[in-house]
DNA sequence: AAAAGTTGTGAAAACGATTTCACAAAGAGC
DNA sequence: GCTCTTTGTGAAATCGTTTTCACAACTTTT
């Protein structure tokens, strides 16, 4: 029976299998060089004994723990919650296991987080856009951990990057809404600070804009957390301010969600008034009335395609290292020509 | 300068310390036994060589991992996603890491994750739902992993659980039809097979019914997966199939999303012909036309209440074990009384 | 002033695996 | 039949911490 007090050790499998710790741990870890006789007692010795490894001391003395750590901003919002889907999904056909952590976008407590996933010895780290400490960087490399940034595809000197460039994002809206025939815009970008890819989409929707001679003063841009009521709120302060837009372009499906409740309830017409674009292609956006207009946002190929490079041998790496991923437009109902 | 060749290691700071390894342990673990002095010099010296533990042989000394382990169905429904947001930011605070696996609802694969998080060497595991592999238990059980079904206030023999009733959710949502007037019912219910809350609240809603008078062969159950368009397609069984119901409860909100996109296509008055009654009350719930009644079930809570239980010294878990939180109905305006 | 604690410290063992090295036995090449 | 690989195995060292034990130097009690 295996209701053994202290778990079965590799030296118990051993001395049930009649032979040395080290062809136990050999036989544990595929070596080929075992007769299968003993091979064979040694897998029903530790199948009787339920034995499972120790982790640790096998990490230890193998330097590989097989862990890989991310650290997004929150779980909390779906394109994230895929993404780490994704990751995880993939990773664990290998056995390898994800520690997450979620930084409330925070780049202080990102690096707080990144030294303890270097305690624990992750041999790669997932992260998101590429604003970060410096020196949680430089902890990384100086422990030769080799990190992935997603939701992003700019350059860098070192680490990998899976994602898509905000700012053509950015441009594509802008682009698609100019040749709707607007003339006024908005926009409810994210938070900005400390968020790259909120910036790079709103600097590429107002460069797109201000290349097709509309001028940077005239267009309205409001920053809101991705929440509902945000997004209602910065939609009536465009609304309100000034004058109106008659497209507005957002930085996210919740926000553009928001936009569009504020819109229903103050008797705006969408898009009759007012074209709404989102950002992300969240399940969310089929269920607006009227559904939304938004860009897509790769997040599942993300995630499993930040794995395929975490997994993959240095030399393969080599043509994975960075990794620009195509944003579709998806054309819903709550965009339409100017005045139509 | 800390440009170290091979990191830094224990011995190399109490080298510089001009201290034992011991010395340097003892003021990396916050023992007061050490002289000030020394103190300092060790603290000094351990930031000069960047110096950062080994967790790997801290664990294997020290049969201490603070590493917790989750294995949740999905992280791409808001309900699991949210509750592992809250549950990881609250272990963060005390320094646990938290490895999380997805089964996609697949009580074997638990198993094999269960296995891989017992290797890692996790201190707890967080479940979902009372639905698992006897193996899974027993090997949790055999390595004195203690672990915290979620999702679920399932009285059991061992283990925590931390969760809500959900066969008493499903009694809440058939009085609440009941009470409006409704005589006819369906129901789109989550696939039940080895899945105990979609199950629970499919039995309280017919047994609440039945008690009321209602025939139970009268109801037609459907099962879909947690998707828009298993909503749909359900919905348009149950309106489709013998005598429409007057009112429908679905399993999850995505679920009663889709069922009123279906009724929208089909022309269906929602709650004026069909009353609609969701699960889980999601950040969507807010979006549909018209606004969904749902149950609302206390995701983040649960989340932090594990963290809690999982941090909580062994004393003070007896009064933790098991966690009953309310679900409430929240009422918007997917519902109205019969034949209004 | 002797006995009985405190404090602060270091030497060495221990945690449970993997890895290196050595070596015997068996098969291959001449 | 004799060397040269190849194959299979075990003994022992090792990974980087923590922990135990011993002990010296002071305090406090009696």
């Amino acid at each position: 029976m295996d209701i053994e007090d202290g778990s079965a050790k590799l030296i118990d499998v051993a001395r049930l299998a009649n032979c040395s710790p080290a062809t136990v741990s050999r036989v544990l870890n595929g070596n080929p060089n075992v007769n299968e006789i003993v091979r064979d007692r040694v897998v029903r010795a530790a199948r009787e004994l339920g034995y499972v490894p120790n982790g640790s001391a096998r990490a230890l003395r193998s330097t590989r723990t097989r862990l890989v750590g991310a650290i997004i901003p929150t779980l909390d919002h779906a394109i994230y919650a895929t993404m780490v889907d994704a990751l995880q999904a993939r990773l664990s056909e290998k056995d390898v296991s994800l520690i997450i952590n979620t930084s409330g976008y925070d780049i202080d407590l990102e690096y707080e987080q990144a030294r303890l996933l270097v305690e624990r010895g992750v041999e790669s780290v997932v992260l998101v856009g590429s604003t970060h400490l410096p020196a949680t960087l430089a902890m990384l490399e100086q422990k030769r951990i080799d990190y992935v940034y997603t939701y992003t595809s700019k350059a860098m000197e070192s680490g990998a990057a899976v994602g898509f460039d905000n700012e053509k994002a950015g441009r594509t809206a802008a682009r698609y809404l100019l040749d709707l025939g607007h003339a006024q815009f908005g926009m409810i970008a994210g938070i900005t600070q400390d968020n790259d890819r909120a910036a790079g989409r709103r600097d590429g929707f107002l460069n797109e804009l201000e290349r097709s001679g509309i001028d940077r003063a005239t267009v309205t841009v409001v920053e809101g957390a991705y929440r509902l009521d945000d997004g209602r709120r910065c939609m009536q302060r465009l609304m309100e301010e000034g004058t109106r837009p008659t497209a507005v372009f957002c930085g996210s499906d919740i926000l553009a969600a928001g936009a569009i409740k504020y819109c229903h309830a103050a008797g705006i017409a969408v898009p009759g008034e007012v074209s709404i674009v989102g950002f992300d292609n969240l399940e969310i956006a089929e269920l607006t009335s009227p559904e939304l207009t938004t860009l897509e946002v790769p997040a599942r190929d993300m995630g499993r395609i930040a794995a395929d490079y975490i997994l993959a041998s240095p030399s393969q790496r080599l043509h994975l290292r960075q990794r620009e991923l195509a944003i579709r437009l998806i054309v819903r109902e709550s965009t339409a020509p100017v005045g139509r």
